[in-house]
DNA sequence: CATGAATGAGGATTCATTCAT
DNA sequence: CATGAATGAATCCTCATTCAT
């Protein structure tokens, strides 16, 4: 990175970016967003100096930067992958499944987005994520009205409220180490259901 | 504080402790958790130096701890105050419409608590308090299950839900300068009551 | 003291100041010299303010220049009430006998006096204070030569090494709580006479 | 060692530990145990800053415990190395030889080591390395003795005594700047021959 | 590329001391 | 005289970042 643009990266480079993040999205997930210095995401990954990590990132602003581009894509990628379904209703349920079987196969990821999003707000890119992110999900349930399976209200705001419950699965599942994230699931699909249907 | 082990404050330092607990909310709310130091914190209190808050406060923790404290004790007085009603739904409805009017009036005082909770997860309150609030909730929700008027649900997992919605606002209040809150609330009322009504 | 001279104190002055001193001294014997805080001390004194001690004495030196001026005087009082004696043998052995009784009795005194020593070699008394203790036993030692009663040796030398002994009791008392005092005594009798006799 | 656990030290660093050790025992022995802070001992090192320290060290205790272990291990081979002898008397006069000449020496060893032993008593090394000094050479008298060189004392009384003799010398060396270090040995020596011989 | 040593700003905290009441 | 609140310098320590090798 030092002299070439952000244009073209070898593979090395990309591989220990990808080794970087993966250890500092452990480290704040199993820490905290506070003690997850360089120095503590080093040793994780197994390096020996910080100094590969600002070799590799511009700052500690970019790393997370790239921890919350990371997650995210993971994330879209795989509830992309089981959200098909022939209604809005069924798109909605398999989305909300979808989070929580992710949240269940890769926790420290959306502890670590959540952490981020909260304690550093001014991320680049928290704010916007968050945003484009209810957007999708609010054109899902706008369809699902214009088909007639959702009642009538405020998808910009259904849509906050959806995304809601589900940080609140992740603070939960954060904070309790036996929580029960199957029933929670079957009663969360029944309350969405509840709450949306006409 | 310096000698005197600990009995009872004199009113000079309740007033001091005061300042520098809304300093701290303030800083906390309109900063971030990880700047909010004893330097930030003793600027916009005023103070003189940083020396000032370490001699009312025993650490960062006790600060932190009394932050969350006034925060929960004001939040509590205020929702209690208003959440008088003859039935379950009527006493739900109220406690939903007291939360946000209580955001509306000291947004600073639940963005702190919010980022305290989830960036500082060893606070001595931070877990704890989540749990009693949730269960007491969950009382509530049983009461009304038992008068009929609540369909059969997991109160603790519905009460769980009901936080998250609750931070899902302050979290939007916090990070949408123009965040239109009257309807919010008007359609979280809608969607709550969908989801739990029989 | 504030305005007035060094000239005359008040009882009251008096009184605070030996208050004082004697806490200062319980608090550098049963803790450490570093952690003698002005708070500490205040504390142990039932003072309500480090204030207090900063109103009767002119600083943290001044307070340790009087804590060695009083244990000393204490000290000598003690010794030369009890060293009187036909011969400078019997003397010298009365001298040993009378530090480790007041050792037993006022083992606080003596602990902190040697901590102080080695730990503030700059204060004003310390080094003078031990010359003097020096130059006086000496003396005394000087006085047995010319009676015949010890050999020929250095008394200057022989003063040291005896008050070296007598400190090398002191920080055994004060390192090993159950430390045979008596049996040290009588050993110590033993080991001088023997090397000091003709 | 930022990163890095502990295994083993480069030769860099083991300069640098190095160097910072010495500085430290130059300036506790040339001022004070209290004012030996880490500004003091970084510039005395010839160090950029107090970080550098803390890189280098786990904690002031850290350091303080090195000196420690620094001083005991160039002491012990310095008196190790010359005290043969045939004979337990022999070999006590030789220790206390040794003893004076390394003072001679390396005066800021010791005197560091001296005021470290009774301003921090709560060092990891200092209680326990006074007592197994104490009884090592309590060893060596107890065989004198079986060999019929030396009288009946109790060996561990006597052990203390010799060792308090020492620290007396290392007092004064440390406090009087022209003091007569030959004469004291050999008065010394005298002294305690008179004092152990049958 | 990688290493590890170095840097210096900033963190919380303790302390002696001052001063209005 | 006594109190306790206030001050600011100094303490140890951590951190992101830089740089020579």
């Amino acid at each position: 990175m030092a002299v070439r643009k952000r244009d073209a990266l070898t593979v090395t480079e990309q591989a220990r970016r990808a080794q970087i993040v993966h250890a500092a999205i452990d480290t704040i997930a199993e820490t905290d967003y506070a003690r997850a210095s360089f120095t503590a995401i080093a040793r994780r990954a197994g390096l020996s100096s910080t100094g590969m990590i600002s070799y590799h990132f511009a700052g500690k602003q970019d790393l997370i930067d790239e921890v919350m581009r990371t997650v995210l894509a993971d994330f879209t990628d795989f509830v992309v992958a089981r959200s098909a379904a022939d209604t809005a209703a069924g798109r909605l349920a398999a989305f909300i499944v979808a989070n929580n079987e992710f949240l269940r196969e890769h926790r420290n990821h959306l502890v670590a987005m959540l952490r981020i999003q909260t304690a550093a707000p001014d991320s680049e890119n928290a704010g916007i994520l968050a945003a484009s992110d209810r957007a999708k999900l609010a054109d899902l349930l706008a369809s699902g009205q214009r088909a007639g399976e959702f009642r009538d209200f405020d998808t910009d705001m259904m849509a906050g409220f959806i995304l809601s419950l589900r940080n609140g699965v992740i603070a939960r599942t954060a904070a309790e180490p036996g929580f029960d994230l199957a029933t929670c699931t079957s009663e969360l699909l029944t309350a969405i259901r509840s709450a949306t249907e006409v």
